[in-house]
DNA sequence: TTGCGTGCAAAGGTTTTGCATGGCA
DNA sequence: TGCCATGCAAAACCTTTGCACGCAA
């Protein structure tokens, strides 16, 4: 919960730079923070933790929660594909592990659905389909 | 992964017994090894663990992650619910918690839309939404 | 100068694992 | 008898936090 950072740093230059080449993957904190080690740029983790959480809130990245045990994933949504984002699911194979992004005007239609006719408003960030897929299926 | 068990011991019934009598409840691993130390029955941590994990393999609980720092919530289904349960999703309000069934034709629609356009099998039972109820929105 | 951001190390909390023992079939 | 399940302790894991220092404004 974090409010919007007030000073500008280095770190934080930095990191975004780094997020803004890969949009539409998912990394996470530890990913970043490997990252950075390898490239000889140093920041602290904590660091890394504490200002994708900022961006969290600022909506510049998305936090997706897969499952309990595996570290959380970030996604950078730039300013363009930002209402894009809002309409993407995503599905975890329980089988294989994979995660697919699910991108389609038919799953707005279900939001609106379950909006209107059961009052409940869906949030797809947060909303992730288990199941299995069709590699794991055969 | 633990495949379904082999052996019935007094462990997994007493486990069992208990999960029971409270359907539709949540509860975490850590209130089901306090329940029992209260309680005098001693089972082992890991033991409920390792056994609330089978019983989510069996269909017999369901498991929720709320976030991924705070422990994940298990809810017993009964037999007599479960085949509902098969055709019927979950919505778990972020802001008060509250669990709401969604039995409709539409959503089995959509499970039918994802296997046919995007080779992915739902699986209902293990799906939640995430997002806001209509009172909590108000 | 003020106080936020950083970095290190350590704590925090949940879940998993290794290994010897005990119990089910 | 053979093998699975248990239980304890310790490890593993991701994430948060305390605190002193440095840097932005």
């Amino acid at each position: 919960m974090n409010s919007r950072s007030r000073y500008k740093t280095k770190q934080k230059e930095t990191l975004l730079q780094y997020l803004e080449t890969i949009p539409g993957t998912h990394v996470t904190a530890g990913d970043v923070c490997e990252h950075f080690k390898k490239q000889g740029t140093t920041i602290g983790q904590s660091t890394i933790y504490r200002q994708m959480e900022s961006l969290v809130d600022e909506g510049i990245l998305n936090k997706y929660i897969i499952d309990g045990n595996s570290p959380a994933c970030f996604e950078y949504v730039s300013p363009d594909t930002h209402r894009e984002a809002e309409i993407c699911f995503h599905c975890k194979c329980e089988k294989c592990g994979k995660l697919i992004h699910l991108h389609c005007d038919e799953l707005e239609e279900i939001q609106l659905h379950i909006l209107k006719e059961h009052s409940f408003k869906v949030d797809p960030v947060r909303t992730v389909f288990y199941g299995v897929c069709d590699q794991c299926m055969a």
